[in-house]
DNA sequence: CATGAATGAGCATTCATTCAT
DNA sequence: CATGAATGAATGCTCATTCAT
């Protein structure tokens, strides 16, 4: 009798633990985002430092404890947004290198469609993501959360110099090596999203950052190859 | 004793008669920049967040009260850092368009040297001015220290537009509107300078600014004649 | 499967025929036994006040609701571990006077050796219930659980001016009641026990607990009887 | 001129300080005695767990951030009420030692009376510091703040050694050495001080303390001696 | 002008407890 | 019975700002 009891008890476990682990994983992976989605929508009302994780909590119709059940702090929720945009980058590059309808030379010129994509994909959170970058909240995340950053963030700059590497294989001479190059668009790129961005909050005005960009990267390019 | 206290008496009275405006004027000057120089001490050494206005007092050797008197609140006394950096950059500016030992060329190429210097004038506090531009901080300044600071910035704007534009006459084909060049620099500048300094914060290691941004500038000069 | 299935349905159906409350009980003591050893251990490790209820349910390996199916509070649950301090001081006393192999004299002297056996028992609980008597935690009880404390205090008590009324009759002629006696004796050895666990605490160095204690009955003997 | 002005200025300045330094000193003291004040007071009405920071605040008619310039926690604010209890045994014990107008045999018997005193002193936060000296709380305090209280303690315990120690050229003969004599006495002393007050608290009933004490320190004199 | 003690609103974080499953 | 995710009140502590002296 008791090794059917204990089958049953078996089979039920079994059940439990096949259909439950998943499902609790992608319960789990919805609140993660029901918080980054209403971390972002406050922060883009209140500004960054403005924010209290209750308004947070409010705005993701949870408590405030049940941040703390996702995030292990304020500073690692926010930085898990920028996660979120460097993932995207790493994507889209990743996707235009293995790309195989483009030619190395239109690859290199697609690079300025996927930073500005990036900056589509999540204007407000780019901005803040520099701010992060160059600032002090960097030293209260946890290792991996910084690690995955750092990681995603050298992996998209390597990717883009692999990008000119294989353009100067594929016949174009350029004046330096690609790596700085990588570096050097990337600068450019959030130099001026910064630049706008700033502007548009001083002066108002509407959103001249695509020509703004685009004159950026035509000059850029043309001074690139030789 | 008292014979002498009568006497200080007296010479406080003649001082007052006196009456000297812009000693006084003088004298507030004087405190603005013991205050600054303080804030920006403190800010170098515990980072924006972190920096209590007892901290900069501390460090100015004053009473917090005190920085209350020449500052209207915390904000205002960092965006007053920022002023300086704008006006030191705007001097340099000037000067160089003034100058007569340079052709207009060789203005342009100055540019650069001018910008890197600013960085050099004050690197944190260049830093600070990027997060304070593309920040909500902004939103709690006076008008006339936010006037000032859209005035210089715009100021220094158009000095290297101008400089662009005498470039022009004196006999170089710009591939895209003076203006526009400016602004771009500018935001190359930024975005270098932005870089570099989170890289060294995540990886350690050391100042690579200066050939970073000769690499860039070299490109984007070239790219920008035709 | 579903032949099992339905045949477990069948097993359930035959247990709660056959329905063994006390099996039940058991059961729930073994888990209130359970519970009651994690707290001990949690509460060892970390302290009274930063152990907390998940603390608690992980050592145990049950979840933090469950914790509450066996005890009705926080307070209640440590309680519960001084309560069992006190049993087993209650037992050693009720066999020492119970026992036949010791003439009365040598049961007095046997009351030292309980008392310190009560403190090797559970060294940790028996300073915690020191912290809990003297403590407004008493004042959450529940009153089954306070009055079964207050109970099996007095009880002890009890029993230990008991052995010495005996003694009275065995020949020894004391200087003070018995009830006086028995209190004091009992406030004598958690004073040094206190004492002893603080001083370690402070001071670092080895257990000279036994020692002290030795001597501090052996003063406390000797002024005892005329 | 510049020499009488700063004469003047110097002479003000002296002034100042002369009279000044040692007025804020009182009233900072006053300060922290009104926060301890009120602090003692709340502790006894809600018990230690349960007293928060704003409570003292609002009894001490001050706000919860002045008590911040005067104490660094929350646990340093409570062992330095143990602090004063402990500055006053020893100032009674050193004094009981210096006297001369009692023979080795009665300062020894005037150290029973010293300990009540202390009790008398102030009884709940004798209780508070036989919590906060078998606690983690401990853990917490500041270095300078621990080290009074361990050096006060540990000096308490060497006067009265000496006092026995006094007390055997004096032609008395002891039956221990006195060091453990008189951690014995001390033990003694808390373990009584608990037992009353915890069993007022559990069978309310009217304050015992003084007889039991009598009796405890009557028997253990008995014994000491021999 | 300068002071600096006092303020008190504000916030991140914790954790005992509950309850739908 | 057991679970454990969610709760949300509670709290220690901070710090920009004020104001009596």
């Amino acid at each position: 009798m008791s090794i059917i009891y204990s089958r049953c008890y078996e089979i039920n476990r079994l059940q439990k633990i096949m259909g439950i682990q998943e499902r609790k994983n992608r319960e789990r992976e919805r609140r993660r985002q029901q918080i980054t989605v209403a971390a972002k929508r406050v922060f883009s009302r209140k500004g960054f430092a403005k924010s209290t994780m209750e308004d947070i909590a409010r705005e993701a119709e949870l408590s405030p404890g049940t941040l703390y059940l996702y995030f292990k702090n304020k500073d690692e929720l926010y930085a898990s947004l920028s996660l979120r945009i460097l993932q995207y980058l790493n994507i889209r590059l990743k996707d235009l290198k293995a790309g195989d309808d483009l030619d190395p030379r239109q690859k290199i010129a697609a690079i300025k469609e996927a930073l500005y994509d990036v900056y589509q994909f999540d204007p407000m959170v780019l901005i803040s993501m520099f701010h992060l970058q160059s600032s002090e909240a960097l030293k209260n995340l946890s290792s991996p959360l910084l690690e995955s950053i750092t990681e995603l963030s050298s992996n998209s700059l390597k990717i883009m110099a692999q990008l000119f590497r294989d353009g100067r294989q594929g016949g174009s001479i350029f004046t330096h090596p690609p790596d700085d190059i990588a570096k050097i668009i990337w600068s450019l790129f959030t130099g001026v999203v910064l630049w706008e961005e700033s502007n548009r909050m001083l002066n108002g005005g509407k959103d001249v950052l695509k020509p703004t960009l685009d004159a950026a990267f035509d000059i850029f390019a043309r001074g690139l190859t030789r």
